[in-house]
RNA sequence: GGGGUUAUAGCUCAGUUGGUUAGAGCGCUUCGUUGACAUCGAAGAGGCCAGCGGUUCGAGUCCGUUUAACCCCA
């Protein structure tokens, strides 16, 4: 971007390229520890290795830019660190799935540690495409400090950890009943397990008694195939319909168990019959149960979804055929009473979707109540706080009715546990360091074959990123971050468990703020998703209008923690701005010539004051908007004033003593108003639209070798006017209203038309008589004639009042008398139901007691201009009245 | 069952501590090739701020409630 032979349209496409190359020649992004600086510090969310940046990675990685480039222009020490997350399940998933596609094999065939190597393989040549994404995007990560939540250090902190809690007691190893999923055959946590409300049935079975032939108890379950794994029928103690029951056996059906007929605390009287079949192997409620009246547990399903052997002849069977064949069978000897349509919430695999089996296994949990108690206070405290704050109370909510967290997962990909039990004497022992044989009597041991919830490892990501459990100059430096950037989904799979483990592990918050956003959407307002193939690519996006463009789009769709949809037409408007800044600033490098920062410059003109003034208040609201971490609004102040202000009006405005070659100094302080303003504002756009800022911040004169070291700009009070403000506003309304009676009778724009101004203050009188050159330009308007409010107006004349300005437009001959008159009246009424309101206001004896005195003043501003402005379009009308 | 969000112009959304004649983008109507930009400029139409009640001198904004849609948790 050098001369006049710039294109009159942006392409993102070099510009882009070329400067992130040059950001990271210049190794711009780096921070090293500076004790001197204060800091400023992100941790990236980690995408999962083997992922694609979608519209949600966008989004994140859209706000944690802007922040972090905002503050590394503040002058903060400003790290991002960056990285991925081993993400076990889905990566074994993929990798397994290559393997099928290309070697027709499975992960058995290769054997545990053949299978580790070639996932580590797959992450060697495809694990840097998501990071590749997201510099496409612009993200100014510090890419050298990059990790890996499977790297030797994260590694190293999540054994720590392990080990730590084992010590401590808080981990500990249980046969218990778990969420499984036959597909991905491992156990999930509980908030891996996503409730859909699905339509079911709900069966009705009779179960008679042991002793009593022709009386039966009947219950009703949505799961008839754990019939065969009951060993218990539970009532309510008060339900007085089986009081007398209670204690006695009934007999299971088909299979011809006896079951005790057991009272608890548990079971709702109201729901179906009141009495409940206990499958203490198959229900986490009945599990509980199962264990305070000691009932026996029998497997009847197996990990893959089949039947076991316990379930007699089911056994083999998948479960829904069991369920088939078992209600078959029911209903054929009788024990059926009915079945009823049923909706009811069934658990699924978060990864794969297959409905999850609740099984007893043996599983690592951590014991989260002795935990969770500073990462409450540090939240109730204020010491951490969500934007929005709304969250605050989810996140409490759910740390309120936390239970044990299942940290072990049957799969091969991840950090495998750290405990080997010895061959011989059966010891179990959790170590920081791998061992080869039993320390208490020399045997040989086995590592636990299980790895752990990949979230066990995030959890520590603050820290583990840093260097911990080493006490690096990074931890003590850029620890506690400034701000977790995150959406919504992800509070309580690792917000929650980030605090936590920040506090236990360095008794320190890991972050201060935690400012949520919301989904990106499609247009229709559906999730964006794979299987609906709704999902919009965001480099699709960026090849197609420029990052820049992206960005924009998905930081002004957006208010904290709402979701959000997509929408091609505001990627355009977002490119269409990109194109307007990139003309403004052609239009500024073309009339550069000659210019010198330090060249003399003259009186500032109106204009120049009043841009100069909206330019200082810009700043302060970018950047009071930024604070708050109110980014849409930031980015909207700043389309504003582009767009609306220093386009539409200052450009326009300086074109004048642009062209005109003759008076030097009078150009040159244009040029200067230009520069200033326009090189600035860029500054204050370069977090949201990192590129084209880049490249026209370069083209300007300039000092620095970068737009993104380049120094906030500062809002020079000085510079604040609020008279110049309110004169430019009068005049802006003046020339509205002008070429809106152009308009109206449709005079051609190039012709210039005559304009009478009868104005009350001898200020404004003044304004307009030194300012006519404004009216001409922008307005059409020549010649003005400019004089004190009269009784003599102009006849023939179209009219308009705003504050203290008459307007007439003596246009003979184009005026339609009726028409002027209907134009005119309907401007009466909307002022009638305004001085109406108001004096109402001013009637009322509370208003002017209690409300503030500027507020009254204001009101009564507004009534005197309003009448004024009335009485003199009532005049008007009179007159007109008599043509 | 518990909790939350949303309801503002035809569509998508702003409107930050209560005080503006309620705004923007897109769409719509009319006009425009004047030396940054038609990815543009000028003008315009279009709103009982979901319903009801309350607090207040004053409510789109605060409180309660109803309705509707969505989400999370059980």
């Amino acid at each position: 971007m050098s001369n006049k032979e710039i294109a009159t349209v942006y392409d993102p496409s070099v510009v882009e390229k070329k400067w992130y190359d040059f950001w990271l020649e210049n190794n711009l992004f780096h921070a090293e520890v500076e004790n001197d600086k204060d800091p400023f510090s992100i941790v990236i969310p980690p995408p999962n290795v083997t992922g694609q940046l979608h519209m949600g990675h966008a989004l994140d990685n859209t706000l944690q830019d802007i922040l972090i480039r905002w503050r590394r222009m503040q002058g903060y020490n400003t790290l991002w660190m960056p990285g991925t997350d081993h993400a076990g399940i889905a990566t074994q998933i993929k990798v397994e799935e290559v393997l099928a596609k290309d070697e027709g094999i499975t992960r058995y065939d290769l054997g545990r540690e053949k299978f580790i190597d070639r996932v580590w393989e797959w992450k060697h040549q495809y694990g840097g495409r998501i990071t590749n994404q997201l510099r496409r995007l612009g993200a100014s990560c510090d890419w050298e400090r990059e990790r890996f939540t499977m790297d030797e250090g994260c590694s190293k902190a999540v054994r720590e950890v392990f080990v730590s809690l084992y010590e401590k007691g808080l981990i500990y190893q249980g046969s218990r009943i778990t969420n499984w999923c036959p597909r991905c055959k491992t156990a999930l946590s509980d908030i891996e397990v996503e409730h859909e409300e699905q339509p079911g049935h709900l069966y009705h079975v009779r179960y008679p008694l042991e002793d009593s032939p022709g009386e039966y108890i009947t219950v009703a379950t949505t799961r008839p195939e754990t019939i065969l794994g009951d060993t218990a029928v539970a009532v309510h103690p008060e339900d007085e319909r089986y009081a007398a029951l209670v204690g006695k056996y009934l007999v299971l059906p088909i299979v011809g168990r006896r079951l005790p007929i057991i009272a608890d605390e548990y079971v709702d009287p109201s729901f179906g019959t009141g009495a409940v079949k206990i499958t203490p192997a198959h229900d986490p409620n009945d599990f509980e149960m199962g264990l305070r009246h000691n009932l026996p547990e029998v497997n009847v399903i197996n990990p893959d979804g089949t039947m076991t052997g316990d379930s007699g002849k089911y056994a083999g069977m998948d479960r829904y055929q069991c369920r088939k064949q078992l209600v078959n069978d029911l209903q054929e000897l009788g024990y059926l009473v009915r079945i009823d349509e049923h909706s009811h919430a069934v658990g699924h695999c978060q990864r794969c979707s297959t409905i999850v089996e609740p099984l007893i296994s043996k599983q690592w949990f951590v014991k989260m109540k002795p935990l969770i108690g500073p990462s409450l206070d540090v939240v109730t405290s204020g010491q951490i706080k969500f934007v929005p704050e709304r969250f605050t109370k989810i996140y409490i909510n759910w740390l309120e009715g936390i239970r044990d967290w299942c940290i072990s997962r049957q799969i091969w990909w991840g950090h495998r546990i750290p405990a080997w039990y010895c061959q011989d004497c059966g010891e179990v022992i959790v170590s920081r360091q791998d061992i080869d044989i039993c320390p208490t009597c020399g045997g040989a041991v086995e590592q636990d074959s299980d790895v752990l919830d990949t979230w066990f490892s995030s959890a520590l990501w603050p820290f583990s990123t840093m260097g911990w459990p080493e006490n690096t100059e990074e931890l003590k430096h850029f620890y506690p971050t400034s701000v977790l950037v995150t959406g919504y989904d992800i509070i309580f799979f690792w917000v929650a468990r980030m605090i936590t483990m920040g506090m236990e592990f360095k008794q320190e918050i890991p972050f201060r703020h935690v400012f949520i956003h919301g989904l990106v959407r499609d247009a229709q307002g559906r999730k964006m998703s794979k299987s609906l193939g709704n999902g919009i690519d965001p480099l699709d996006v960026v090849e197609k209008y420029g990052a820049d463009t992206l960005r924009f789009t998905l930081v002004t769709g957006n208010t904290p923690g709402n979701d959000m949809r997509f929408y091609w037409e505001r990627v355009e408007s977002s490119r269409n701005f990109a194109n307007k800044i990139w003309n403004a600033s052609r239009f500024v490098l073309m009339n550069l010539e000659g210019f010198a920062e330090s060249q003399e410059i003259g009186e500032y003109t109106l204009a120049d004051k009043w841009i100069l003034s909206r330019y200082t208040r810009t700043i302060a609201e970018v950047t009071r908007n930024l604070e708050q971490f109110e980014l849409g609004e930031a980015a909207r102040i700043l389309y504003d004033f582009i767009w609306n202000e220093f386009c539409d009006w200052y450009i326009e405005l300086a074109k004048a003593r642009l062209y005109n070659k003759e008076d030097a100094i009078a150009r040159a302080t244009a040029q200067h108003v230009l520069w200033q303003v326009l090189s600035n504002t860029l500054k204050l756009l370069h977090p949201f639209m990192p590129f084209i800022t880049e490249e026209i911040w370069q083209a300007l004169p300039h000092e620095g070798s970068s737009i993104i070291i380049a120094s906030w700009p500062e809002a020079r009070e000085v510079w604040l006017d609020d008279k110049v403000e309110a004169e430019m506003s009068v005049m802006m309304e003046t020339i509205k209203s002008i070429r809106n009676m152009r308009a109206e009778v449709n005079v051609p724009p190039g012709r210039k038309s005559e304009v009478v101004l009868q104005v009350a203050g001898l200020n404004i009188q003044q304004l307009f008589a030194q300012h006519s050159r404004y009216l001409s330009t922008l307005a059409a308007a020549d010649p003005v004639h400019t004089g004190p409010v009269t009784d003599v107006k102009p006849q023939n004349a179209m009219t308009a009042m705003v504050s203290g300005v008459e307007i007439y437009l003596p246009l003979r001959g184009l005026i339609d008398v009726d028409k002027e008159m209907a134009r005119l009246n309907k401007e009466v009424e909307t002022l009638n139901k305004e001085i109406a309101r108001i004096e109402s206001k001013l009637n009322n004896p509370g208003f002017i007691a209690k409300a503030p005195e500027a507020v009254i003043n204001k009101e009564k501003g507004k009534a005197a201009e309003y009448q004024d402005k009335r009485s003199a379009i009532l005049e008007r009308l009179a007159y007109l009245q008599t043509l």
